[in-house]
DNA sequence: CTAGCCATGTAATCCGTTACATGATTGG
DNA sequence: CCAATCATGTAACGGATTACATGGCTAG
C-alpha cells in the first residue's frame, strides 16, 4: 500500500523553516518601501536593534515573492540617475504577511557568547571577568544612547508614521533589556568581587 | 615584487569568524567532559538557556581539536557495554581557551522575531498584538520556573562545583532579563489598549 | 579627479540544525 | 519484547553574512 494513504497522522513532519527574512521584507513592502537598498538602510538605521538583513538576503527574497505574486516590480530608469527596481506588496502579499504576524514566534535558541565566557569564569583571573563585565556594561550604554537618538528622531516632528507607536514599544524593549543589563552587570561585578576576596583568603 | 611584503598594512584583513562552537565544546573538556553525549547533555540540562550546540556541531570540533592538538582521544571498548571515545584538554587546549575567554565577545547581531511582528502591529487587530505579547509574557514565565529548577538543583547538596558560583551569575542573568521581559509586556499590554481605545475614538 | 552615495546583484563560504544510520545494553 | 538510554557519526539542507563585481551621478 502507498504510504501516507488510509489517514495516517504521518503526512510527513510539517518542518521547520525559518522564514524570518521573507516576512521582514515583506512587511517592509508593507510600508511603502520599494527599491532594495532602501530596505537596507532602514534596517540599518530603524531596525538595528533587533533585527538585521543584508543583500545577500533581501534582492533573492525580493525576486521570489515576485514569482509568487506577493509582490510586483517595475523598473524605473530616469535620465541623469541610476536604474532602479521598483517594489510594491500586493493584496496575496498583504494576506500572507497578516497571516505570519498573528503566529506566536516558537522560542529561538539564544546563544550568549559573553555568558559562556563567564561560565569558564574560573579558568582566568577575577580581573579579566570583571572586564568582560565592565566592557558589556559599556555596550550597553552605548546602545542605550543609540536608542534615545532614534526615539527623539521618532518624536520630533509631530507628523506621525502610522507605526510610530509601535516602534516605540520596541524601543521600549530595547531600553528595558539594556537597562537589565547593566542592573545584572554591577550586581555580577559586585559578586566577583566577593569571589576574589574569597579566593585570596 | 612579492604582494604582502614592504609592511604593507594590507595583510588580508583580520576575517570574523564565530568559533562559538568550537570553544564551548573546548570549555566543556576543560569542565572535565569525556564524551561527544555527555556534553549534548550537559548543553541541553544546564547550558539550555543561553546555549545550545548539535552533534552535527560537537563530534566534527572534537576530532578538530584533536588533529589541532588542542585534546586527546582515546578509545574505551569495555565489556557489556558500547564503545566510547574518551576525550580530555592539552594544556594548549587550556592556553587557547584562556586566550579566547578574555576576548570581549563583539556584540552579535540580534535578531527577534517578536520585535519584528509587534512593529508591523498596525496590519492586524489590537487583539492580535495582545495575543503576541501574552503569549510571551507567559514563555518567560515558563523560562523563570525552568530557570528555577536548574538554581535549586544547584544549590542542594553542597558539595560545590568549581564552576558552581559562576553558573549562578548566568541562572541571575536570564532571571533579570525575563523579568525585565515581564513588566515590557504588561507596559506595551497597557500601551496597546491605549491605542486600541483611541482607534475606537 | 575622486570620494561617497545610490543602486543592483551573485558566489563563496560559514555556521548550524535536522534527519538519518547504526548498534549495544538495561529495565519494565 | 520493547522502549529508553548510551553512544557515535555523517549528509543534506537551509539560512545568513561577506566579499566581490559593476556603474553612474554629485559635491567638493
Amino acid at each position: 500500500m502507498a504510504p501516507g494513504a488510509n489517514g495516517e497522522p504521518s503526512v510527513s513532519p510539517p518542518k521547520k523553516r525559518r522564514l524570518g527574512s521573507r516576512y521582514a521584507v515583506l512587511g517592509m513592502l508593507s510600508m511603502g518601501l520599494k527599491t532594495g537598498y532602501a530596505m537596507k538602510k532602514h534596517v540599518e538605521g530603524n531596525l538595528g536593534h533587533y533585527w538585521s538583513e543584508s543583500y545577500g538576503q533581501i534582492y533573492p527574497t525580493l525576486r521570489q515573492l515576485v514569482d509568487e505574486g506577493l509582490a510586483t516590480c517595475t523598473e524605473e530608469r530616469r535620465k541623469g540617475k541610476p536604474m532602479r527596481n521598483l517594489y510594491a506588496i500586493t493584496s496575496s502579499g498583504r494576506k500572507e504577511l497578516r497571516e505570519w504576524l498573528v503566529v506566536p514566534p516558537e522560542p529561538q535558541p539564544q546563544r550568549s557568547e559573553l555568558l559562556l565566557k563567564l561560565s569558564f569564569g574560573d579558568r582566568v583571573d577575577s580581573e579579566a571577568c570583571q572586564k568582560l563585565i565592565r566592557d558589556h556594561s559599556q555596550q550597553c550604554e552605548r546602545d542605550l544612547s543609540y536608542l534615545s537618538e532614534i526615539e527623539s528622531a521618532l518624536l520630533e516632528p509631530p507628523r506621525k508614521h502610522r507605526d510610530q507607536p509601535y516602534w516605540l514599544m520596541t524601543l521600549r524593549h530595547g531600553r528595558a533589556i539594556r537597562e537589565a543589563e547593566l542592573a545584572w552587570c554591577n550586581e555580577t561585578l559586585e559578586h566577583l568581587r566577593q569571589l576574589e576576596t574569597e579566593r585570596k583568603r
